[in-house]
RNA sequence: GAUCCCGUAGCUCAGCUGGAUAGAGCACCUGCCUUCUAAGCAGGCGGUCGAAGGUUCGAAUCCUUCCGGGAUCGCCA
């Protein structure tokens, strides 16, 4: 594990500098270190001002102290510079360079095992409309979540829930009978999903339509959306689904089929897969049984009416209804007896994440908290994944309004967009045909990928469509170029690379260039944690760009293969190869691959 | 009304467990391909960190209030 590791030899080398020379220490906890500003000479920082009252004495003095009992005791720091209370440290490259020579060829992105195994839910489609941007939005963090913690040694189960019944798969299924005349993906060459979707507002149309012309013949609004012929046909349907109409279930069955192929075609596109699925049909009726457990053991309560309720005042919260007067259940109950029923399946779950929308924030709050009221130990490892909404430049999406973003379309447009601008750049001549499709595949889905997975997930998002499928500057395609690029130099070094053992250590100078990336380098282990401890692949897929962004500027200033010495040019490449492997294990963290050639 | 999230450059975002002159990308302007991939590099332009108070040696970061945007508070899922 190579994390921290500067951290790990400086904390308590200060504390031993603050008790030899003034007797008392500053807890480990309290010393932090931060990079060194660019401006300023050194490596590492530390500002003493928070140790003044140990010391005794002004803060040039006291880090002079500290910094010369650093310089007499720690081989690694070399010299250091005060500037007011800061000091600063300067490491020998001796360090950067052991550092670089003993993980070369390792993989500093994985970590030991944890034998912890994780469960993280994503996706969970409605199987009555295709997927769009939002789905994406939570697939690709999800997926990513995922990866992450399986590099932080965990073992990683994923899962979706497939709400494959409801009102609003009856709404389909009955605009399809009405006008579908048998209409199949086969027959019509549509995808199963957009095939459904459409009936789906087809239903909807017609509904309006009734209402409209109930509210001409005299109906209120809320009388009319109650009565339209069409709801109420769709209502029936469901409480005849319920009770097994055999006829109803088949056609269910049917069409939930279409639909599972399209979106199978769509998760493979975007890559990615499930361990286990869970369908709503199968779980909707869990919970109740739980709920009924509370009651005896009064930690919910009955209304007059029958209903079952929980009480989270004492939470702040409110008082939320668990179970309906004549026993059937809501969201809430399935979701409490899902729960419970994975923890069974999977008995050594150490956590459990849900990756859902913030507009749920407070069903999973209560959730949590309805978990832990009935007595499950696990309660506690409950995380839900919040994100933000994906906004678009003309406002937010709304299925209602056609303004949604389909993620079929939009993976076909980023792609055809990496497409057109690699055939202008005219590099890719001894590619075939099929070659160049794979590699604009890999493109536009990085691009795309990147694009959704840089920013902070709890933060809601503006989708600018040009701009996601931008292939310069901070995206995922400038990651890739890099590697491919690193990829083009390793090739033409063949056998001209000497091992790094051979390098003179102690004698090397590291040019400014090459130590910006060797830190970087060595940060990343500890970004790697931090995206797994806050279950946020943005830290990760920010500091990758850093990393090849200087690498970048160390390539296009420093020669490599034209590099006369070879203990300097076998230094170089290591440094490159270690640039090379790690962004591509921080891509693959990130659910993209990275190209051999582009 | 209550609760939660957000507000940083023209635009999209970093930075937020308090630290030095607030960083990138896009856009716009200048340079750099007869040396390793120019999907690149170097430089320029651009900021009262929503506002006001407070805590502190020090606040974009913590606290309070206010303003602005959003979500939630359904016996919908």
């Amino acid at each position: 594990m190579f994390q921290d590791r500067l951290q790990a030899m400086l904390v308590p080398a200060v504390r031993a500098a603050f008790l030899d020379l003034f007797n008392q220490a500053p807890e480990a906890g309290a010393i932090g270190f931060q990079p060194t500003r660019p401006e300023f000479e050194g490596d590492a920082t530390i500002n003493v001002f928070p140790f003044l009252r140990l010391s005794g004495q002004g803060p040039e003095q006291t880090a002079r102290a500290v910094g010369g009992h650093l310089v007499a005791h720690v081989p690694e720091v070399e010299r250091i510079n005060v500037v007011k209370g800061f000091l600063n440290i300067v490491i020998s490259d001796a360090y950067w360079l052991t550092f670089l020579g003993e993980t070369t060829g390792q993989d500093i992105l994985q970590f030991p095992p944890t034998g912890k195994q994780v469960m993280v839910e994503f996706a969970s489609p409605n199987t009555n409309k295709p997927l769009h941007l939002g789905h994406l939005r939570n697939i690709f963090l999800g997926w990513s979540v995922g990866r992450i913690l399986g590099a932080a040694g965990n073992e990683v189960v994923k899962v979706q829930v497939v709400n494959d019944r409801g009102i609003h798969i009856c709404k389909s299924m009955v605009a399809w009978r009405m006008f579908g005349n048998g209409e199949t993906p086969q027959g019509s060459g549509l995808k199963g999903d957009k095939l459904v979707g459409k009936y789906y507002v087809e239903f909807d149309k017609v509904y309006k339509a009734e209402v409209a012309g109930l509210m001409a013949a005299g109906s209120t609004q809320a009388d009319a959306e109650k009565k339209a012929p069409i709801l109420l046909d769709a209502q029936d349907m469901l409480r005849r689904w319920e009770a097994h109409t055999p006829e109803l279930r088949a056609l269910w069955a049917m069409m939930n089929g279409w639909v599972y192929d399209g979106f199978n075609a769509t998760y493979a596109r975007a890559g990615v897969s499930f361990d286990r699925n869970y369908y709503e049909s199968d779980t909707y009726l869990l919970g109740k049984e739980d709920v009924l457990k509370g009651v005896e053991k009064g930690v919910f309560f009955r209304k007059e009416d029958g209903s079952v309720w929980v009480d989270n005042t004492p939470e702040g919260l409110d008082e939320k209804v668990l179970m309906r007067a004549d026993g059937t259940s809501l969201y809430m109950t399935q979701d409490i007896g899902t729960a419970i029923k994975r923890f069974e399946e999977f008995p050594g779950l150490a956590r459990m994440i849900y990756t859902v929308g913030n507009e749920q924030d407070y069903h999973f709050k209560v959730l949590f908290i309805i978990l832990k009221k009935l007595g499950f130990s696990w309660a506690d490892e409950l995380y839900h994944l919040s994100y933000g909404m994906v906004d678009l430049p003309g406002g937010k999406m709304k299925s209602r309004e056609g303004t949604v973003v389909d993620a079929d379309d939009l993976m076909d447009e980023v792609v055809a967009e990496a497409r057109s601008a690699g055939e202008q750049l005219s590099k890719l001549d001894e590619f075939g045909e099929e070659e160049k499709s794979v590699l604009f595949e890999m493109i536009g889905m990085a691009a795309l990928k990147y694009f959704l997975l840089k920013v902070d997930p709890k933060k809601r998002m503006l989708f600018d469509p040009k701009a996601s499928i931008d292939l310069q500057g901070h995206t995922g395609p400038f990651i890739q170029y890099t590697y491919a690029r690193i990829q083009s130099l390793l090739r033409k070094a063949g056998k001209l690379s000497t091992p790094t053992g051979q390098l003179a250590i102690d004698h090397y100078r590291l040019l400014p260039e090459e130590k910006v990336v060797i830190k970087l380098l060595h940060q990343f282990p500890a970004v790697l944690n931090e995206s797994a401890t806050k279950l946020d692949p943005s830290a990760l897929a920010n500091h990758t760009y850093d990393l090849v962004k200087a690498y970048n500027t160390f390539y296009q200033t420093v020669p490599v293969l034209k590099e006369e010495q070879e203990d300097r040019r076998a230094f170089r490449l290591a440094l490159s190869m270690s640039v090379a492997s790690t962004a591509k294990k921080a891509m693959w963290c990130l659910g993209m691959e990275v190209p051999e050639r582009m």
